[in-house]
DNA sequence: TCAAACTACGAAACCGTTTTCGTGTTAATA
DNA sequence: TATTAACACGAAAACGGTTTCGTAGTTTGA
């Protein structure tokens, strides 16, 4: 087991003091192509690599970036992941990520956890039960520190900071449209439960694109599910109580479940009843028929979130008190495919 | 913005010395009741927290972990990524995820980005092109610091280290056998064209189940895809080639597919043709028909990983030269759903 | 009354870097 | 020959903690 090597190793073996080891292998002029050669011979040699958290303290940066969603195994936030990794990583970051599980608490928790010198800055995406509560005291905490933050997808305007979203109202409203284009006039709309920000943006979409062609907005068309969607019972009564020809669900998990209930109760898709979900993931690709889906740019999302940070991160605010936050709106686009006509 | 506040910082507001700050807020006896509580209502006041670079310089060690996994838009990897990063979070640890998006460099770049101090130990996932290549000097070298390492699921007996896998030879002739059992004799194989260590063990398990039934074994009857499967060419012809009325895939994307491809060549599932894959996620779940399928048990895989790694970081080898690595294996189950008979 | 034993605290080293500043040599200039 | 500049390097401080050890001042015991 070879010990880990240090620049005051080198220096006690080579005989010369840490700081001039230190500026040999920076390339320093200060000192002599003699001592630059040979300290940088015995550094290859000896494959030493400076020590992360040492620069990092002396740094006061680590680079490393702190990345807190409410769920990993979940095609949309997995796809920003990977966003926010290739981007960082090209710039030399690392990401720390943290699952807060659509718990308040884990959140706070999380944050805390980072807070302390680990990360440069905050990458996050707000768990459904922070968005219920509307209790956002710890990022304003973690901004009035100085710590650079990004939200995205689930914001709240409670809280000043850079931003990334889609047009999650555009995208409902577009969405609606092209069931009805598509000769649907009994359109229901399936949701989460909980009030996330975007599913309310997303109702809005739904509701204006209704109202627009003169069709009736009803509130009993609206369905609304617990995350993991276990109580096929509620769906299904209300399958059978709504005569429907139209779905329009907020995540494509709920979109192919609608449908195979609505295949079980002998409705053709898209023939008797056209659907669309979002989060345009590899269910919508692979299921039979295949969904027509709202892209949401995932990758993109999680690439320009990382941006923002880093800027911040790299050219902190120059001490005015104001700041002008961004928010950056991606286009979400529609891939049609055979659930709808 | 509040500034950060230093142990520093308190000793001169109150007077004191750094050292006698440190003790008082760890309720060192040292102090007397008196100045610790004068420290201590400070310290809460100005929310003070203690720098974890500091720390982590002080103790060598980060408290962070460091996770490689080939993919990250992908159900495995993320459900044991998910084990891992529950387990670790209750540990006090962090995660940092690094994808090697199946490349050799990015695997061998990332474990250097992390080799040095950022982490305590790794838990990796060996990219395809490094099972291809069979070059592990990377992983060597790090177990050769004394990095703790432990590799889950694609793992090689080239290195040395703690290992979590499932039994890939016994899932798939168990499978198999569940294939023949439902009465199939022609069943095809469906494998990456790279040459994943799980894929041959799944393979062999293949094999042995059809020798055991007296089943022709042949090489025709086994598809090798590109992790895409943008190649939908390929797949078309063999099924249009071969004969067969069973198929095993080693992933559950493969097994859709070919399902939906199989369907559309006017086979029905599973009354033509049976099929069974590996990975029960989401797809497995909601395909219809419904897909029987291999539980790896992710989350829990992810979990053991991350407990072996942490036992060892926070017991390290005591100076003994030779120390007993372990492999456990995770028991893989079926999951029964429509796609067989 | 004097030594021994506590008590309560501070100084300093240390973790592994970077960087500023000071200094002894040597070479160049007047 | 005396002065200066250039050169090559080392000492030390700093990042923010923890921990060992030393030591005034007080209390205890004989």
């Amino acid at each position: 087991m070879k010990k880990k090597i240090t620049l005051k190793n080198i220096a006690r073996e080579l005989d010369v003091s840490v700081s001039t080891v230190s500026k040999a292998l920076k390339n320093n002029p200060e000192i002599s192509a003699d001592t630059r050669e040979k300290v940088q011979a015995f550094a290859k040699l000896y494959n030493y690599r400076p020590n992360n958290i040492a620069i990092s303290l002396k740094n006061r940066r680590t680079k490393n970036i702190g990345v807190i969603i409410p769920d990993i195994v979940h095609h949309f936030f997995t796809t920003v992941f990977r966003g926010i990794e290739k981007y960082a990583n090209a710039k030399g970051y690392n990401v720390i990520v943290c699952v807060s599980d659509e718990s308040f608490d884990k959140e706070v928790i999380n944050m805390e956890l980072l807070a302390n010198g680990s990360i440069d800055g905050y990458i996050l995406s707000l768990a459904a039960a922070t968005q219920k509560k509307g209790d956002y005291a710890h990022l304003r905490e973690v901004i009035d520190q100085g710590i650079p933050m990004v939200l995205f997808d689930r914001v709240t305007d409670q809280v000043q900071c850079d931003k990334v979203i889609i047009n999650d109202e555009e995208a409902a409203y577009k969405a609606t449209q092209k069931l009805i284009e598509g000769g649907s006039e009994r359109i229901a709309l399936v949701m989460n439960e909980n009030f996330l920000n975007v599913d309310v943006l997303r109702a809005h979409g739904y509701y204006r694109a209704l109202q627009e062609a003169g069709l009736q907005v009803d509130d009993n068309m609206v369905l609304r599910l617990p995350f993991q969607f276990e109580d096929e019972q509620k769906s299904r009564s209300f399958f059978k109580e709504q005569e429907i020809d139209g779905v329009l669900c907020v995540n494509e998990v709920f979109a192919v479940r609608c449908m195979g209930q609505l295949q079980k109760m002998g409705k053709r898709i898209p023939e008797d009843v056209s659907i669309v979900g979002f989060t345009n993931g590899i269910l919508s690709q692979l299921s039979t028929p295949s969904l027509t889906s709202v892209e949401q740019h995932g990758e993109q999302m999680g690439e320009r979130a990382a941006r923002m940070l880093i800027a911040r991160v790299e050219h902190p605010n120059e001490e005015e008190d104001h700041v002008d936050f961004k928010t950056e709106v991606i286009e979400a686009s529609i891939v049609e495919r055979q659930s709808t006509r």
